[in-house]
DNA sequence: AAACGTTACAACCGCCCATAG
DNA sequence: ACTATGGGCGGTTGTAACGTT
């Protein structure tokens, strides 16, 4: 055991001191252009070979990476998730957890960094703007979140690997998650993130509006969206508080069809 | 105009696993 | 069995761009 762990270590330092010579940070044109004729000529593997044939400075993982998240053709670079994207992400995440390359595979164009990017700033923004909204707003939308939410701080935002079996919006279990004390945080079940997305109609964008820019009182949110915002995730959310499940029992939602399909689709990120 | 805060994104690290030689 | 390599993932950091004060 302690052999073996002796070994591990042994690689990894070896590891370690080869890659303490390489180059790091952000890529220069040059660099690209070096990457990406060598993908060219031997397509998109023998990364290390790159480095060994001394074309660049750049470990073989690193230069796997910037291809994968930036030189691979058809990137959607600089454009923001479309809604249909969001959408999909959601309802992916709900269903594989945080299996970000997973995701990735059904969005064109959007690569696994991509992906956990966009669903960390998204929690991130929703963690604050679910703050100012319990924490800040009136007494009614107080009450209304009471109950469940207690947040000395901004409220921690997480989903389970597995998709959980119990009520959308709820207070973490002790024993399944520990460190934590149940008031600290809520925990967005992925189907109570989803559930914001299950109506065609019903979005982020729709409950919170556009992340496009603060409205003057600190949040994101237009004064007429806290209202209104705050309805919606009420009506969404409070007709799932008694169970997560389906009619059938299932859960997630029993739409594995939709997904089994996607399964099939080639994944834009393994050659 | 400058200072400050927020957001999105790029890139890295460390760990892990699978596979091939 | 061991090693090198590729790849996936969560977490983190740095920074440019943008908005607000």
């Amino acid at each position: 055991m302690e052999a073996a762990t002796g070994k591990k270590k042994k690689t990894k330092k070896k590891r370690k001191d080869v890659e303490s010579r390489v180059r790091k940070g952000t890529w220069k044109a040059e660099e690209d252009q070096v990457l990406l004729k060598h993908v060219e000529q031997y397509g998109p593997r023998e990364w290390s070979s790159i480095r060994s044939k001394g074309l660049l400075q750049r470990t073989g993982k690193s230069c796997r990476l910037r291809w994968v998240n930036k030189l691979q053709p058809n990137l959607k670079t600089g454009c923001k998730f479309t809604e249909e994207e969001e959408r999909v992400v959601i309802e992916l995440q709900a269903r594989y957890g945080n299996k970000w390359a997973r995701i990735a595979a059904h969005l064109t164009g959007r690569t696994d960094n991509d992906v956990k990017n966009f669903w960390s700033s998204r929690q991130k923004r929703l963690a604050r703007i679910l703050c100012t909204t319990s924490c800040s707003s009136s007494p009614a939308s107080a009450s209304a979140y009471g109950n469940l939410i207690s947040l000395p701080e901004p409220p921690m935002l997480r989903t389970s690997e597995t998709p959980v079996e119990t009520g959308d919006l709820m207070t973490e279990s002790s024993s399944s998650f520990p460190p934590k004390i149940e008031e600290d945080f809520i925990a967005f079940s992925p189907e109570m993130l989803a559930g914001l997305g299950d109506d065609p109609n019903f979005l982020f964008f729709d409950v919170f509006g556009s992340a496009a820019g603060d409205h003057g009182d600190g949040d994101m949110i237009p004064d007429d969206h806290h209202q209104l915002g705050e309805q919606k995730l009420l009506e969404k959310t409070g007709s799932k508080l008694g169970g997560g499940e389906n009619e059938d029992g299932d859960f997630p939602a029993d739409d594995d069809d939709v997904f089994d399909e996607l399964d099939d689709l080639p994944s834009h990120s393994k050659w």
